[in-house]
DNA sequence: AACAAAATTTACAACGTTGTAAATTTAGAA
DNA sequence: TTCTAAATTTACAACGTTGTAAATTTTGTT
């Protein structure tokens, strides 16, 4: 009936036994070496080969072994787009990021890869405002928001729920409706509060003023810890190191200014942490200060930082587990919430007014 | 022959014409609408609902229109996977970064997807450390290198011509064998000496170490443009604001020492300017400063800074034509040389001494 | 009304995999 | 040697698209 059939792609499958073309590496699509080449060249049929390269114990030892060599020699590299289509599975997670400029999403990211990796994920990014439609469009197997438009949390968690796939937030944010990890950011500035207190610190200050949940978290500590809110104890600084550093540096000290500080993340800590030494500080024998974000970084700053903040590797391992869980179905638990540490250094000491 | 054969997801395509199946949302594989659904639903042939998708002239409006609409209704999404097995193209272009933590790279993703989104593709990231070959064995349509592994450049560029798709370098290094866009990074300091040297200024310094490229830049600029390289003339500075400030800070000026600036980039000029106003110097009576990086936040800094940097929007244009040109097999033009501009605002002028 | 030309729609192989069932080969026991 | 069970390999539909050729419908002439 299509006896005059042509075949879109005629000098596909050029690869002969003996006279294999070469892979010209440019051009996907035409010069690739796919499964049906290198049976082929090994004289086995397809369906061996794609079970060979997917290491079937039915394939015999002997024969696994030639497919092997010959997929590496010729360089095969699996059709994740054929093998989305055929199995529903493309082992890929997209990751959204909001932006790029604080080394937490470098360190997040480079986490969450390791983690997933080893449990048979890759991972890709985008960046939030780019649009993600694209990871509905590719299949992924799932996808992980940190969490973003913060002012509009609804269209937010509805852009969220409405991916075809298994996803979820990573952030402070909760939603009854979706999954979630739950990083408790007030917790964890509680804990820092009250371990500031346990060194009889009573006026304890915040350097920074853009998440409105670690404010929060900051006044509600105070009060369950029976402290005192004095005016002026919240140090303006948005997000970067400069920030903190003037935030101090443009503060006016005086006998009733807070003895210890908490810092907004890890950029304005440090920030902090320098002008305290520059006005003639001594840290933390005069001011006690802890930063938010347990980076490596910190502990390298001039003053090794007692931080609290998530911890990082273990962040990454629940986020992989809930999402592959998800992915496989198994009944996951959520919301999960993380709960900040205290990583005790040197910043922190007994209160001087105390001694 | 196989009259026993069973349908491996037997639930699948039971969208019905009245009764259709809600979309789940999720699982991918499961329920998610295809065009042959849509097909069933519109009353048309599956190929019909491809071609009025695709926009194709063949399909006649009206048809056009419905097939659109019941698309919308029942939240169709292209599969990608699908697209690119059956026509060879995936519109897909895949980032390469090096690492997150410089507004820049956040700027240049942007404009990179602005522009490649405006030529039909879109983008997807990866971090370089996580492993590049995701993006062979998704079979992304092409791939753009921000430069990285300065130390083995062999290795680097062994890796970017080993994959299967049209790729290139982006930024200022070059290789023979690999289409690339050169960012004439010395071409642009020589501007800048070129430019201070015109405003007088016989004594120029740079704040930075550690981009040799720059460096060298600098050297060279000066002896072209016959000045004097005075030891001490370069301040170091690594990368960050903070390095740029304390560059500034821990420098003793002498009455020999330079009246005008380079900064090594956004941040550690941002920085040095900083130090500069607090150690009591005005910008520019006293002293010039020439920034590198060309980024909105650059006019917005204590004195709007003046800049060389490559046009960050010229770039991505360039870019996305490239890495288009280069899919389409046109022949493109490469390597494609970008000369950074000079980006003049107040914070050069005229040297005191000439005055 | 009959026909040709144009417009529109349809059928279906192909893309590179996977997973199932069937076919073939090998090994072991009698 | 023959038969059976186990081990191994093979055949091929299916996944959701695209692109070509063929089929069908519509339109315009006469």
């Amino acid at each position: 009936m299509t006896d005059t059939w042509l075949p879109r792609n005629p000098s596909f499958h050029s690869i002969g036994q003996d006279e294999p073309q070469a892979v010209d590496g440019k051009g996907v699509g035409s010069g690739m070496v796919t499964i049906k080449d290198i049976a082929k060249l090994a004289g086995v049929s397809y369906s061996t080969v794609s079970k060979a390269l997917n290491n079937d114990p039915l394939i015999k030892p002997a024969t696994r072994q030639k497919v092997l060599e010959i997929a590496e020699k010729y360089q095969y590299r699996k059709n994740i787009m054929a093998q989305q289509l055929s199995s529903g599975k493309s082992n890929i997670i997209g990751f959204v990021l909001d932006e790029l400029s604080n080394p937490l999403f470098s360190n997040i990211s480079k986490n969450l890869h390791r983690e997933l990796k080893s449990r048979g994920y890759q991972m890709i990014l985008v960046i939030a405002g780019d649009g993600v439609d694209i990871f509905s469009q590719l299949r992924v197997d799932g996808c992980i928001f940190w969490e973003y438009m913060l002012d509009d949390r609804e269209a937010f968690w509805k852009l969220v729920s409405s991916m075809p796939m298994p996803c979820f937030v990573l952030g402070a944010d909760e939603n009854p409706n979706s999954p979630y990890i739950k990083i408790d950011r007030k917790e964890g500035i509680f804990k820092a509060v009250e371990h500031l207190k346990a060194h009889g610190h009573e006026r304890i200050g915040f350097i920074g003023n853009s998440q409105n949940i670690k404010i929060e978290g900051y006044k509600e500590a105070l009060q369950r810890t029976g402290l005192e809110f004095c005016q002026g104890s919240v140090l303006p600084a948005y997000s970067s190191w400069e920030d903190g550093y003037f935030a101090v540096r443009n503060y006016t000290f005086t006998s009733s200014s807070p003895t210890a500080f908490i810092g907004l993340n890890n950029l304005v800590t440090r920030g902090a942490l320098r002008a305290f030494i520059e006005a003639g500080f001594q840290v933390p024998q005069d001011i006690s200060l802890i930063g938010y974000d347990d980076l490596p970084d910190m502990q390298y700053a001039e003053v090794a930082l007692t931080t609290i903040g998530p911890p990082l590797g273990e962040l990454a391992v629940q986020a992989a587990e809930l999402i592959v869980a998800l992915i496989r179905g198994e009944d996951a638990k959520y919301p999960v919430v993380i709960q900040p540490q205290l990583y005790l250094r040197n910043s922190v000491a007994i209160c001087k007014e105390r001694i």
